[in-house]
DNA sequence: TAGATTACCCAAAACGTTTTGGAGAGCAAG
DNA sequence: CTTGCTCTCCAAAACGTTTTGGGTAATCTA
């Protein structure tokens, strides 16, 4: 129970100056700066965190939104990302508290919960929908926010996000180029921004081809939804030979479809992500990864900004995504896309 | 900037009243009740946070320690149970608060931050060591708190846990009742409780069928870890036929090692945690899981009962664990582990 | 020496809520 | 008339900080 008061009466000073003392400032004299800083020390004295929130009119908290989708909630390395990110806030002083959606709540009820019990100073919204009514709540209240993920909102807003678009694209034209016609899609349910241009990448590369896009299958962004999207293009009347698929997770579904499918052998198959969990699999998952390290940090490093008023169209990092070659994209047992006429 | 003070006077009340109008309390009567909460609705008043932690004493806020093993956090639904358990919590008016461990600090040091500086009403503790620090100091400071595993701390405290002694022992056992004689066991670090429990599970039944306990390899809790340690026992003199593995990514990186080794044909292997993907890979993997549904709102329950001052001991969980049969505990490809004579 | 500057310190006012300890009015009982 | 009770309401005191707006000596400047 040790507050400043009882530090001050037991240093005889001020409560001022005992609080002064301690924050660094120079109108209090060296000497006496260490004396407090040592009884400081040696009781343990913590400044009791509300009241300076109160006083300071700022909440110290940043709250990340979790997506509440039935039985699954985003991708493994999702907590890495939460907790680099907590890390690098809580050097600013700033704690990450997890903003449930509870059953029955709509996302857009949870920020309003927060944001108007000036709860948090600032939000990071994940999984963005292409019209996100979070963003557009968040920018009428301005009050400032990162989206992992873009929009399609009108206006400018902090985000980071990989060029999901251009990697599909090149992936596509990769396997154009190594002689596959008949390119699938397993989708990832639309309405999420990601999911949407993933596809927009590998439609535009199929049409440049002279392809009409539409050997696509939108499912659940899980293994189970994976595995029936693939299902469900394997036995379309001309099954792909080659499968783009949105994320690492449909991807593993999507080997498993093939495996139990007698039509599946030698379909190459290439996912995103790059979890580490697709090195282990049989056969090895070629994937793409989003470029540059410790996203967590640097979405810390947004909201401090966008915190400290910088405006959005500075706070937006668009990263390319490579490839991870492994053996899913070139899988043995056929001679290639083209000898082999599946079905 | 809506407060109560500029509600009382809109209202020609006091705010004294209309704070305990909203509070609900009898003491006002039923029309200036319902004239207060009609205008706190039109005005979206929220009560401003910090002030009500300030005044009521309490945080609001249960921080949970990540932690922080090089490269990897926790098993893929740590995140499923922090988000239940957050969203349990939030009806009870608490928040979820991460509490990394920063490069360099330790998660006492963690520990110490928060509880120091009044920031938490109750911390919740996963990856429990078998002495764990956290543990001695929550309670010297007496702060409510609940552990994700067990400890062999002296003092009881309160924990949800899976038996995983009963578990992997009676996993041994079925392996021994199908024929096996050399069971390894790919260990996870053994200053973890759950890695400990899980090995004595297994060593104890592999006494009492009267072999020396030595066959184990001890890794990292990841894929790579389990991936290391197979091709450690696979290599020694007499290879085991049947593995029994700490974790079911352990359990994954043991069946890549087993793929890429000559003498890995017809190996069991059964892992424990049933993560989803488990089913997704080939062959499909044999695994435990704790029983219970819903974990994260149990533990969010016991967090609210030990802060309600529940002596330790009513707040202790232990759940059996059940068999998830899949392939990989009966391995095609070979006759059985007598007939066959690896290495 | 007067005036200005510097170095150190502090009382008091916030911040917005909850809670304590009544106050005043109306009414019934003695 | 007094006493006690019920029904509403409220002033003021916390909660523990940070910050404002000084004050008092001592030291420097002219």
């Amino acid at each position: 129970m040790s507050n400043l008061k009882e530090l001050a009466r037991s240093l005889g000073l001020s409560i001022t100056t005992v609080s002064r003392a301690l924050d660094g400032y120079t109108d209090v004299s060296a000497v006496t700066r260490e004396r407090v800083r040592a009884a400081a020390e040696k009781t343990g004295y913590r400044p009791n965190a509300s009241a300076r929130r109160l006083r300071k009119q700022r909440a110290e908290l940043v709250a990340v939104t979790l997506p509440n989708d039935p039985g699954h909630i985003g991708p493994p390395h999702f907590l890495d990302m939460l907790s680099g990110c907590a890390e690098h806030l809580a050097s600013a002083g700033l704690n990450l508290v997890m903003a449930p959606v509870p059953r029955g709540a709509s996302e857009l009820d949870i920020c309003r919960r927060f944001v108007d019990g000036r709860r948090v100073d600032a939000m990071l919204l994940v999984r963005t929908r292409r019209n996100d009514e979070r963003v557009e709540f968040l920018q009428s209240r301005s009050i400032p926010f990162v989206t992992n993920g873009r929009t399609e909102n009108p206006a400018p807003h902090p985000f980071i996000d990989g060029d999901g678009q251009a990697g599909f694209h090149a992936a596509t034209r990769r396997f154009l180029a190594a002689g596959h016609r008949r390119i699938g899609h397993i989708a990832a349910p639309q309405d999420y921004y990601f999911a949407h241009v993933r596809r927009m990448g590998w439609a535009a590369a199929m049409h440049e081809a002279g392809f009409v896009p539409d050997l696509f299958s939108e499912n659940a962004p899980t293994e189970l939804g994976g595995y029936r999207a693939a299902l469900d293009l394997l036995q379309r009347p001309s099954p792909p030979t080659a499968l783009v698929c949105s994320t690492d997770e449909m991807a593993i579904g999507t080997l498993r479809a093939l495996r139990e499918t007698r039509g599946g052998d030698g379909i190459a198959v290439v996912g995103h992500d790059d979890l580490p969990m697709g090195a282990y699999v049989s056969p090895a998952l070629s994937t793409m990864r989003v470029t540059g390290e410790n996203l967590g940090a640097r979405f810390a490093s947004l909201l401090l900004r966008a915190i400290a008023g910088e405006p959005a169209e500075t706070l937006q990092e668009l990263h390319p995504v490579e490839f991870v070659d492994r053996a899913s994209h070139e899988p043995a047992g056929n001679a290639g896309p083209i000898s082999k006429s599946s079905k």
